[in-house]
DNA sequence: TATGCTGTTGATAACGAATCTCATTACAGC
DNA sequence: GCTGTAATGAGATTCGTTATCAACAGCATA
């Protein structure tokens, strides 16, 4: 069984998640610490996101462009995110219903093991006011 | 005002979608195509699959791996989709709990132009067979 | 049927996100 | 401190997708 170690480069992506509002991909959390000074590698990035991800210490989804975003996430409750495609501003949502639909729905036509991808896009208040109409 | 014009490329891409079930990505259709006998290239599938999808003759989704994958539609109807894991079989679904839901959830804070994400992944009831347990 | 305009095609290059390679570094236990 | 080995990171690589652009072909017109 590996060890894992703890090293400031893991802690840097932890705290440069928690310090960020709405989701963020590896590379531009990459280039936010490599501003701020920090000289941590690109590749250490993508590793610690998808770490976090695995155990549950950040939220993950993909953009419409194919893109892996993260959140920093409070651990433990399952939930989804309404995203505003413009600012990034994120709102969690929980919905019991949604979850109790897609498991049903899943059985009904035999499906196990099932998972589901929920994810709501739109425009903030702000960016609404911002765009005019 | 650009006129479309109808192409044999257009038209394989439509049949090659119809006499396939669940998703396909561009490069698979693109070499089940080939296998055919046919000399279509690669970037006409990509923009004719592109085009279908606009036009709403075909679904798309995103890949839990990120790939852009296309399947016949029967125009007119939003729905989502239950998509085995394992073989590509595919359900089409339609909730309208699920799209009340995503609007409200959206105006609830404020969010305009929404639109949603909804897929659900699971093992096919055969392929649940076959995977043992 | 011949002509011209222009939308379409496709081989190839380019792009970009993500992963892999592997020599080097540095945690953590002793 | 020493040591074993997990972690790092610069660079190469993979792979899906898009951009280029010269050649082609649909289609309106005469
Ligand atoms: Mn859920
Ligand atoms: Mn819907
Ligand atoms: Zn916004
Ligand atoms: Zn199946």
């Amino acid at each position: 069984m590996t060890v894992k170690r703890n090293t400031w480069q893991r802690e840097a992506v932890r705290d440069a998640l928690d310090s960020n509002e709405g989701f963020v991909s590896a590379q531009g959390l990459h280039s936010s610490l490599r501003s701020a000074g920090s000289p941590i590698g690109l590749a250490t990035v993508y590793r610690a996101l998808a770490d976090l991800a695995v155990e549950g210490e950040a939220d993950s989804l993909q953009s419409p462009e194919g893109e892996n975003l993260y959140r920093a996430c409070t651990p433990g409750q399952h939930h989804h995110h309404l995203i505003c495609r413009n600012c990034g501003l994120t709102v969690e949502i929980e919905a019991d219903a949604v979850e109790r639909w897609a498991q049903a729905t899943a059985s009904e036509h035999g499906f196990t093991q099932a998972n589901h991808v929920v994810d709501v896009f739109g425009l903030c208040a702000a960016c609404t006011l911002l765009a005019g109409d």
